[in-house]
DNA sequence: GAGCGATCTTAACCTATGGCAATAACATGG
DNA sequence: CCATGTTATTGCCATAGGTTAAGATCGCTC
């Protein structure tokens, strides 16, 4: 892993600030925030469905996911999270948790008690707009998702896949000559883009074969993003970047 | 439709307090609102992808939903609203909708200028985790479809989809003798299930078929409630209704 | 009460994707 | 260097659900 070298509510800041804007007191607020850092293998579960957390995770390196399994033990990845993301800041106003956290990939996390959270938005209600804004945005791309899900065909979903999560990395700055890390498996794909670990296969090929994309040994490179994006239908706004 | 013998203001306070407890004064607060009540006509839109809007919706009579368009043509409905939701307070916090909103049915329905909700939940700050947790159990909503969409057959997706609505038009006591009303037409459920029409119908006809529900004349009656969630496998630990 | 539009229903046929299983390609640890 | 486990790839066949199109119903409206 990287040196400790940077301070753990850095990605946190990197990330509030590629949605909203933050003073040199919210920042300093928010740099002051107690957090225990840890580093968590690959595959581990964070929190569980039906847990009621007293902190919030916060992904400082690495890729954390949220899921949910089916009675027959299929499971739907909600989403992927990067950097700079809480995946369950939501459990600060839901107290039970109605899906799962986990790690994709080994992953650097801080955990911040749901106390000093509330303290911290107590005492900034900009921060209270701005982590409000996240979770809304969150909630924006579980919809375009959906839309993938019900309307798109295996390819395209994919396609669109691939063009947000580039568009994600690159806002918080994790993109290097044009490449991304993206650590998942075809099978973590086909939970997430609801497919068979096949059929993702298939078509990553597919978009391989096109030119579009590169995609192995855990990071994306995109070849063509013309053709990817209109592969994928893809169009940011939903991501709400506007800085 | 009902006389409006009912002041606007007291949809939104029943559907925050099956979700959070409120105080006399913030009841007071939020009667106290200003709002433009207008009646609108079924399959409306009321704003559209990229509007950036000024003020919120708050729906008093009658059903609207959330929805997006695919490139070639095809919808996908995120979400059904019922008397007492705000289908676009997002827009309070994101400037520019990233989907539409519609009426399905004739509806009466209340506009918020933004500045009115702003002052209020500055006024109030224990509303501002009222309304933020409701925007949560909203992704929460998104979540439980997208697992439907991704991982669910089209029989389980339809009866989970029945127990849901029933579950919250109960929490906001739309509930008459086992009978809720539920005013959509199959192609649009088939743009909330991810289905075909014509899939649907086969779908609907085979619950009816196995006497688990009644879907008629914009109503739903519930005829065998276990063996429905059975069917849909439902749980409703993630409508938080913790009431 | 004839005509029209919306919705629902049914049928016949078709295809995208799933399921299963074998193989290949690597890593990892001993 | 071998054994083992994970991931990726390929092929073959099965099927849930899509598509198209033709009725059937049921209000409405004129």
């Amino acid at each position: 892993m990287t040196p400790p070298s940077t301070a753990p509510s850095h990605v946190l800041i990197a990330k509030l600030e590629s949605i909203t804007d933050l003073t040199p007191e919210e920042r300093e607020a928010i740099t002051a925030l107690p957090m225990r850092v840890q580093e968590v293998l690959a595959d581990q579960d964070l929190v569980r469905e039906g847990d009621r957390p007293a902190q919030c995770t916060l992904v400082i390196e690495g890729f954390a996911c949220r899921f949910k399994f089916t009675d027959k033990g299929r499971r739907q990845i909600f989403a992927f999270h990067t950097p700079g993301d809480m995946p369950d800041l939501l459990s600060l106003h839901l107290k039970t948790l109605d899906h799962s956290v986990g790690t994709v990939s080994a992953c650097r996390l801080a955990f911040i008690q749901h106390e000093h959270m509330r303290e911290l938005l107590r005492r900034h209600p900009r921060l209270t707009d701005a982590f409000w804004r996240d979770t809304l945005i969150d909630g924006a791309i579980f919809r375009e998702w959906m839309l993938g899900l019900g309307r798109h065909d295996a390819r395209t979903r994919a396609a669109r896949f691939f063009c947000e999560m580039v568009t994600r990395l690159r806002a918080v700055g994790l993109e290097r000559d044009g490449t991304v890390p993206l650590p998942l498996t075809q099978a973590e794909l086909a939970d997430a883009l609801g497919l068979s670990t096949v059929h993702v296969n298939r078509v990553v090929q597919e978009l391989r074969r096109e030119r579009l994309i590169a995609f192995e040994d855990g990071a994306l490179t995109v070849i063509d993003w013309a053709g990817l994006t209109l592969a994928g239908e893809f169009d940011p706004a939903y991501l709400h970047l506007d800085r």
